[in-house]
DNA sequence: ATGACTGCAAAGACTTTGCATCTTT
DNA sequence: AAAGATGCAAAGTCTTTGCAGTCAT
């Protein structure tokens, strides 16, 4: 038995609020993105709407980052990279792993893999930039 | 102007044990492993001790699985599976990338790239078979 | 009318932190 | 003796959840 679903005016605002950026929010983000024209908006609608998403297929989390997790509603395949120091986000649609990348890892170890995800991590350039200033400073 | 630091046998022994184990621990599994050995061990240390050890390079952050973040004390480039349903992670060591990638990255989107991770998502062998039982049975 | 969706606030889970005490050097 | 390491408990952050009211069908 599925549970039927119903309109809701804040649940499509929010899809596309989520489809129309690249940051790759948190629900925070997504919540102060909306209380100027939802000022009623609750912030356990936006985690429970950030579920009933997930379940649907039209988002996915891409992990957590400086405690928060965040998510991204581009389902192409892409790779991310997250900045040590700021928790910016961004796509890197240009690195791909193929998805048979999947299939020879579900045989070699015998795994029943669904997807996988490559994150690179560093600095992004305000941060380098920021960073070599304070060296300079001190 | 470092910090100096000094011995301590909580802590050797906390390293001794990230170091002999492959199931990425959590804070609160390492807790549970030293407090027969170390009754009077507190949470607050266990998770000072992982900060210190990510500062000194002796373990890294596999992420947050399930709501608790998972370290691993394995330096060498390996990926990683990670089970939807139980939460476990296992070692890929034979699927790596190669650290040019990383250089690659940084060439072409002009990010300072220090490290990636490569990580599987889907089920265990045994939350497959859990599963197909469950099916069976409904 | 039914049942899904929401606001609100309380509760929960994990992690961090302040302070007094103990330990290493 | 000085300064790092720890225990304890309180506080902090993010997320989930129960319940009553609202809204879509």
């Amino acid at each position: 038995m599925e549970r039927a679903t119903r309109y809701s005016k804040k649940r499509a605002d929010m899809l596309t609020l989520l489809q129309s950026t690249d940051c790759h929010p948190s629900a925070e983000w997504v919540y102060q993105k909306l209380k100027p024209t939802h000022p009623d908006l609750s912030l356990g609608t936006v985690y429970r709407n950030l579920i009933f998403f997930q379940n649907h297929g039209l988002i996915q989390s891409v992990g957590v980052v400086q405690g928060q997790e965040r998510f991204d509603a581009v389902t192409q395949p892409h790779s991310h990279f997250v900045c040590e120091c700021c928790g910016s986000v961004m796509d890197l649609p240009k690195i791909t792993l193929g998805a048979d990348l999947d299939q020879s890892v579900s045989r070699q170890y015998g795994l029943a893999v669904s997807r996988h995800e490559l994150t690179f991590h560093g600095l992004c350039p305000t941060c380098t930039q920021s960073n070599q200033q304070e060296t300079v400073l001190n």
